[in-house]
DNA sequence: ATAAAGGTGGGGAAAAGTGGGTAACTATTT
DNA sequence: AAATAGTTACCCACTTTTCCCCACCTTTAT
């Protein structure tokens, strides 16, 4: 299970160290694609074939569902760390979800997603600001 | 079940030591979280992964429900004591509740309480005057 | 009173994270 | 088809963090 936050830098060649404690479980074969709230998901390769065959069975018929499946199996990509355990995240996938160096890696049960620190910080500062 | 309360310090390098009593009931596996009221909550991994699997159930598709599942479980973090008991909060949790040197540990029946002992005694301050 | 167990502090080795040079590979252009 | 430019990934070097281990101090139990 993917549990905590971990902030680490993206290099200029766009590569990110996923910490030790998510490489572990990743097998070295992973999948990211767009996800919600301007982040990005990473699911393991077993996890991503489930979820890819769910978005496909969503209705066609709803507009918001279909464009949800859209946007998550459009963008996926396949990443394998190299040796120094570091993934490169495609060009199109760091703009949208606008990262710059500082990089926040949250583990989520079963994913794990990656956010821009300052994009991170906003959102965890208005969440806790709405749930008090 | 866990009972009592104890006063132990966190050193420099943010390693608290588990008091020996509590540590016979994790069976050196356990999870910590964000708490309420500026305390950490620490589950072991059992009970842990019960409430885990709860909020890994909550729809995704709705804004608050996947917000408060990405505090909760971003929040969380796997830790593991060393040789010694000792276990490392992390950076984030230790700021999130304020901790510096001076910390009270309690156990409350199916979990443990971190608190940083200011706050500590600051809370029970106020309850008590409240319950009289 | 003495021994044993629990708590505290810190040095140092090992692991994780970071940055950048260079070779290999792809694609595009002439 | 060859040349060039651009991208990818392997490798090395360096910094930071983590964790193991030892030493010592305090408390509890016999």
């Amino acid at each position: 299970m993917f549990i905590g936050e971990y902030t680490i830098s993206m290099d200029a060649k766009g590569r990110i160290a996923i910490p030790a404690k998510f490489r572990a479980l990743l097998n070295a074969a992973a999948v990211v694609t767009r996800g919600l709230d301007q982040s990005l998901f990473l699911y393991p390769r077993k996890e991503w074939d489930v979820i890819a065959a769910k978005l496909a069975a969503l209705p066609l018929s709803q507009a918001n569902s279909r464009a949800f499946a859209r946007l998550m199996l459009a963008g996926a990509f396949d990443i394998e760390p190299d040796k120094q355990g570091r993934v490169m995240i495609p060009e199109y996938l760091r703009k949208f979800a606008s990262l710059s160096k500082r990089i926040v890696v949250a583990g989520l049960y079963d994913r794990i997603e990656i956010w821009d620190e300052q994009a991170w910080l906003a959102y965890k500062a208005t969440t806790e600001r709405e749930s008090t």
